[in-house]
RNA sequence: GCGUCAGUAGCUCAGCGGUAGAGCACUCGGUUUACACCCGAGCGGUCGGCGGUUCGAACCCGUCCUGACGCACCA
């Protein structure tokens, strides 16, 4: 069953070695993190054995954390997840592939060094040697510097914030085997990014293609359709008046008003008859004059605005749709940097119109607005005041200003967007995966669907994996994108900015007949995409690669079905014609207590050392598994105090059991008693519903069952045998619980192993060899004979029980108070059972005289009438 | 607008065709040997509304209401 050779040979029916028993007086939950995160560091105990094959291997794909990010509860919730399947994954005898990768390239590292170092990249800039950034980072004055500098910068304080990651996954006890981690900027990363992309291109998959694309002003780069986020943005509808030839107006309604510059056509509806005798005619822009042709398309809609629309270059995705199908002029006058530009263009070089555009050019989006509207009013081509309106805008989920659409050239992806029968085909890969929950396929399918065009992977940045492309530079120095020089992939990774091509030297750089490289890098998630690859060697380690792909599981939190893991079934499907996973296992968020949200700028986050230090890691993963796949929960701190009442009582039972009871004594042979026999067979339910539980990822049941096992072990088993299992000299019945407990506590350890890691190990280090963690998971049929006994018993014997205890609670006398007499009366099972405990019942109720048992006929539950002994008062 | 999930005890959630469940909170009681970071006993619900199917509905069907989220919506 165990393939793992360092595990424990743990079939209950082999004796187990005698080994001293040492538990310690008072057992504290305090310092086992660190000490048994640092045992397990030093005994590679979550070690990947890479001899093994593909069947034996369990490997997970897990997202790399954002570093230059911060944590909060959600990620060591959404970790823990993940941890919990891989853990119960080991017990059950598999190798487990789990690496840990560092999501450090793009954006996020860049903004992050920029604000702690108080620094800019300036690619005009050459290299300093020696450069060391400003003591004291002032944010309003950035220092520029090189590219290489900037690069060196971020690679430096990656190294750092990966470092306190790790301490935080270690300390939650991520069973990662750390030897096996990886970043999305190192040469692994590099390599294998630019090796994919290679093959994408000679495969058609990618392709470099100059079109408009969504714009960020700020970060002036381009993004993709899966970072664009819709918020709701105040604007105004402006009624504004073109003219006919013979200066008649014509009314059009837009909120961008100062777009006028840039109209290309006015377009309605072909069916609209309000402006049929128009199509084919022209009419003149207001201000400035221009001939702009009227023109008839479909997706116009009439009862939109004025039911005819400017077109522009370009106000927003239907004006681009109109360009392409219409085959429009581009009239761009909004510049990479969100201004306009500052150059008269061509179509406006007439006096008025130029002299118009000279109080436009230069100015932001916002400032042409206002200047555009005072000329619009000024020539009495505004009709009425601008109508305020909140419309949905589409913003660059980091950005805070609407995205522009600009024409640039950018390297792209296929990935379902341009061509249904690539969608159709991602979307049948969408239903190979297993989701848990299984309606988040709902999102993957809504998500692929709506797709509007191929994935945008270029990014006009710095800190990212540049693309392995140059350009060969012609005669007058243009560059030649058709044809791009590629390096071959031995010659992997390479930066162009840095390395020539084959048959140039560097000092044709940039000069006519010589080449340039290609500036961008890819996006994070172009890499990101690719994380089994990185994690699993793919084309460096292929035998590696071969044991763990395509693999088990990916986990992530629904926020990334559209990224991350939509583009990892992408980049499978183009590599290697697969689905990259078996599993898809979706986390939902930590809420804040009003069930907002948490984000840094609400202030909502709850910090995660804080929560571990205060209620101890087992407690917080008790909170975590106890959030279900999918659904969000909100943060509340008392449901920590749960779990942690769950570790201590693991730490006190265990001590009374295995204070009464040798580790040698875990005999199944010994177990007779009825009681104990039914104890057992509880096991053995609960062990199988556990273990259904977990297979169909269902951790939060697989938990409480075994919580609840627990708990009824604690609470009625352990009080009712607790006596007999003291006895000195109880012959049988002694030796039956002892046993009983021995083995009953062997297995809840395993079985509480995955959530609590740290006190089922500290407990297990009382008694037993080796690491919990490479323990067996428990089988039901290992546990002999009284496995197959009912349950029932117990039950019966538990409502005996609260009988005894709510009569002396009723009364207001101590537990230990006497009792005289108690007469049981119930259905014949119930009183059977209650007579097969009838001697531990005596002694946990403190009944001195006897139990009497009463059959009744057509009864349905247990009566109880308890005699309580008289005591003085004083007692 | 399309879609998904959710609405059960004060709170967090199970249950998803056969007499309403758990934990927390609350109330009451309990100090000798596992545990006061504790133990025991209680209180607490016309299962969002209305129809339907069924011998029987929290559960299935229809419809409506409420909340959250995803996609679309940018003239």
């Amino acid at each position: 069953m165990n393939q793992n050779p360092q595990s424990t040979d743990l079939s209950e029916t082999t004796p187990a070695q005698p080994r001293a028993v040492v538990v310690p007086d008072k057992p504290a939950l305090e310092g086992l993190e660190e000490k048994w995160s640092q045992q397990w560091k030093a005994d590679d105990t979550y070690a990947f054995d890479r001899t093994q094959p593909r069947e034996n291997v369990y490997s997970i794909d897990t997202p790399p954390p954002t570093v230059s990010g911060s944590l909060h509860v959600g990620h060591v919730f959404s970790y823990t997840h993940t941890d919990l399947i891989a853990r119960y994954q080991r017990m059950q005898g598999k190798t487990v592939f789990y690496p840990m990768g560092w999501d450090d390239n793009g954006l996020p590292t860049e903004r992050r060094v920029q604000n702690y170092f108080g620094v800019r990249c300036d690619p005009s800039l050459p290299y300093d040697p020696d450069f060391t950034p400003p003591a004291k980072p002032d944010p309003k004055k950035q220092v520029p510097i090189s590219r290489p500098n900037f690069v060196e910068l971020c690679e430096q304080l990656v190294v750092e914030d990966e470092k306190a990651f790790e301490d935080l996954w270690r300390r939650v006890g991520v069973s990662v085997d750390w030897s096996q981690d990886y970043t999305t900027i190192g040469p692994k990363a590099q390599k294998v990014s630019q090796t994919a992309f290679l093959r994408n291109l000679a495969r058609g998959e990618a392709y470099l293609q100059e079109a408009p694309t969504l714009w960020d002003v700020t970060f002036q780069t381009a993004v993709a359709q899966a970072e664009l986020e819709a918020r709701e943005y105040a604007g105004a509808y402006h009624r504004v008046a073109f003219h006919r030839a013979d200066g008649s107006p014509i009314h059009i309604e837009t909120t961008r008003p100062e777009l006028i510059p840039s109209v290309v056509a006015l377009i309605a509806h072909p069916d609209d008859e309000r402006y049929a005798d128009l199509f084919g005619s022209t009419v003149t822009s207001p201000v400035f004059g221009v001939e702009i042709p009227v023109l008839a398309h479909p997706a116009a809609e009439p009862d939109k605005g004025a039911g005819i629309a400017m077109c522009c270059t370009f106000g927003d995705l239907t004006d681009v749709q109109w360009w392409r199908e219409l085959q429009l002029p581009v009239r761009t006058v909004i510049g990479r940097d969100g201004r306009f530009l500052r150059e008269t263009p061509a179509w406006l070089s007439a006096d008025a119109a130029s002299t118009a555009y000279a109080d436009l050019a230069g100015k932001t989006v916002f400032s042409a607005r206002e200047a555009m509207v005072a000329k619009l009013r000024e020539a009495g081509d505004l009709d009425g005041e601008p109508k305020p309106t909140q419309r949905m805008t589409n913003f660059f989920e980091k950005g805070d200003k609407p995205l522009e659409i600009v024409a640039t050239r950018q390297w792209y992806i296929r990935n379902g967007g341009r061509d249904a029968d690539l969608r159709a085909a991602l979307v049948a890969d969408g239903a190979e995966i297993t989701w848990v929950p299984a309606h988040m396929k709902h999102r993957y399918d809504n998500w692929v669907s709506g797709l509007n065009g191929d994935w945008l992977i270029s990014r006009q940045r710095f800190f990212g994996i540049p693309f392995p492309v140059w350009y060969r530079l012609d005669a007058d120095g243009e560059p030649d994108y058709e044809n791009p020089l590629l390096p071959t992939e031995e010659q992997l990774p390479i930066d162009p900015s840095t390395d020539a091509p084959a048959g140039y030297d560097e000092a044709q750089r940039g000069q006519a007949g010589g080449f340039i490289g290609d500036p961008d890098v890819m996006d994070t998630w172009a890499t990101s995409s690719l994380t089994p690859h990185i994690a699993g060697g793919w084309e460096s380690d292929n035998d590696l690669f071969e044991r763990v792909f395509p693999m088990d599981l990916c986990t992530q939190a629904h926020d990334i079905i559209r990224t991350w893991l939509f583009s990892r079934v992408v980049r499978a499907h183009h590599e290697n014609g697969v689905v990259p996973w078996k599993h898809a296992l979706v986390s939902g968020f930590v809420m804040d207590p009003d069930r907002k949200k948490m984000s840094k700028s609400k202030g909502n986050v709850v910090v995660p050392t804080e929560i571990l230090s205060k209620f101890g890691s087992d407690a917080v993963r008790w909170r975590a598994a106890m959030a279900r796949p999918g659904l969000d929960s909100p943060f509340d701190e008392t449901q920590m105090k749960v779990g942690r009442r769950l570790a201590m009582k693991v730490l006190n039972a265990s001590k009374f059991v295995l204070g009464n009871v040798g580790a040698s004594e875990r005999n199944l042979l010994a177990i007779t008693t009825p009681v104990d026999c039914a104890l057992i067979g509880q096991l053995a339910n609960t062990i199988t519903a556990a273990t259904d539980a977990f297979d169909e990822y269902d951790y939060t049941t697989a938990l409480e069952t075994i919580e609840k096992f627990f708990w009824e072990f604690c609470d009625d088993y352990l009080e009712l045998v607790k006596e007999r299992a003291y006895d000195a000299d109880g012959g049988s019945a002694t030796e039956s619980a002892r046993a009983t407990l021995a083995v009953a506590l062997h297995a809840v350890l395993r079985l509480l192993a995955p959530f609590l890691p740290y006190v089922t190990e500290e407990v297990w280090s009382w008694w037993q060899e080796g690491s919990v963690h490479r323990a067996a998971w428990p089988v039901a049929t290992d546990l002999g004979s009284a496995a197959s006994a009912s349950p029932a018993l117990l039950g019966h014997v538990a409502d005996a029980l609260a009988e005894i205890r709510g009569a002396k609670s009723r009364a207001k006398v101590k537990q230990r108070h006497p009792v005289d007499q108690v007469r049981f009366s119930g259905p014949a099972d119930v009183i059977a059972g209650v007579e097969k405990a009838r001697e531990d019942l005596i002694r946990v109720g403190s009944v001195t005289g006897d139990i009497v048992l009463e059959v009744v006929d057509g009864a349905t539950e247990l009566s109880a009438e308890v005699d309580l002994a008289e005591v003085p008062e004083q007692e």
